[in-house]
DNA sequence: GTGGTTGCAAAAAGTTTGCAGGCTC
DNA sequence: GAGCCTGCAAACTTTTTGCAACCAC
């Protein structure tokens, strides 16, 4: 199955013209084995492990060229700097994914959505929020 | 209605001992009047219109204690650096507020949410997520 | 060989901190 | 007047960039 996703990678690589290098390689089998979601850092840590000489720009430059070509996720639901709200209501958010423009929702209907029961029963939660991603009016005319 | 809100602000500094002072009020307004989720750095240049004086420093300052004293949110679903995840399925988060770690839920029923009516028409939704924010087994512990 | 990729180092962007001076109560 | 708060500047963290050398095809 490991090397099954692999396969896969180096067949999606080939088919947008992208060299199969040792960097790519050793990145992107970390991402596959990883538990959690690691940040760039830790991917770099875990990568140094076995091979020192890769460097953390790369990591940085590999990622993003996993992400653009949508091999990988990128977690960080809204953006990458941190945004205020005093609006400490129960809500949700609207986010258009070009401009990054945030939208609060109310809509009583997500306030009471089922706690899934199929996790860790010793997870307290606390909180949950719904992320909607889209595009909005003025980022589907440019 | 923002009198209101001004009032109820200052009277919840006064109860928690904390001082009322220019730049606190300052940023505070300006929080009130944006639309949308400002960063640090709206902020600052938004309340340097009206008082150039207050520095970038401050308004970090000020976010945080307005923050520790729950007056104001913090919209960074996840948290402060970007992480990366090769699982392109549709899933969900639960993450531990107080060590960060991220953990997928797979659940079908949390896949099938109702869209919600009320929102811009013209808004082109995507994708969706859902994030549940709480304690993991170990940080209850500690 | 050509062009995509890498590594290094420097820089940018965002945020935090220490400390002297100032302001609120 | 006491102690909290602010401004400045410097430091720190995370991420990006430029460029020469290198490697895959």
């Amino acid at each position: 199955m490991k090397s099954d996703n692999i396969d896969t990678f180096i067949q999606e690589c080939k088919s947008r013209g992208l060299n199969i290098t040792y960097p790519r390689m050793a990145i992107y089998k970390i991402l596959l084995q990883y538990k959690g979601h690691p940040s760039a850092e830790d991917i770099y840590k875990q990568v140094q492990k076995d091979h020192p000489n890769i460097s953390l720009a790369t990591v940085y430059k590999t990622l993003e060229m996993l992400v653009d070509n949508d091999l990988v996720a990128k977690v960080t639901p809204l953006h990458d700097i941190v945004r205020y709200d005093c609006n400490k209501d129960f809500h949700h958010h609207l986010v258009c994914i070009k401009c990054k423009k945030i939208t609060d929702i109310e809509n009583d209907a997500l306030n009471h959505l089922p706690i899934p029961e199929n996790i860790d029963k010793n997870f307290k939660i606390i909180n949950y929020r719904v992320q909607f991603d889209g595009i909005c009016k003025e980022c589907q005319r440019a």
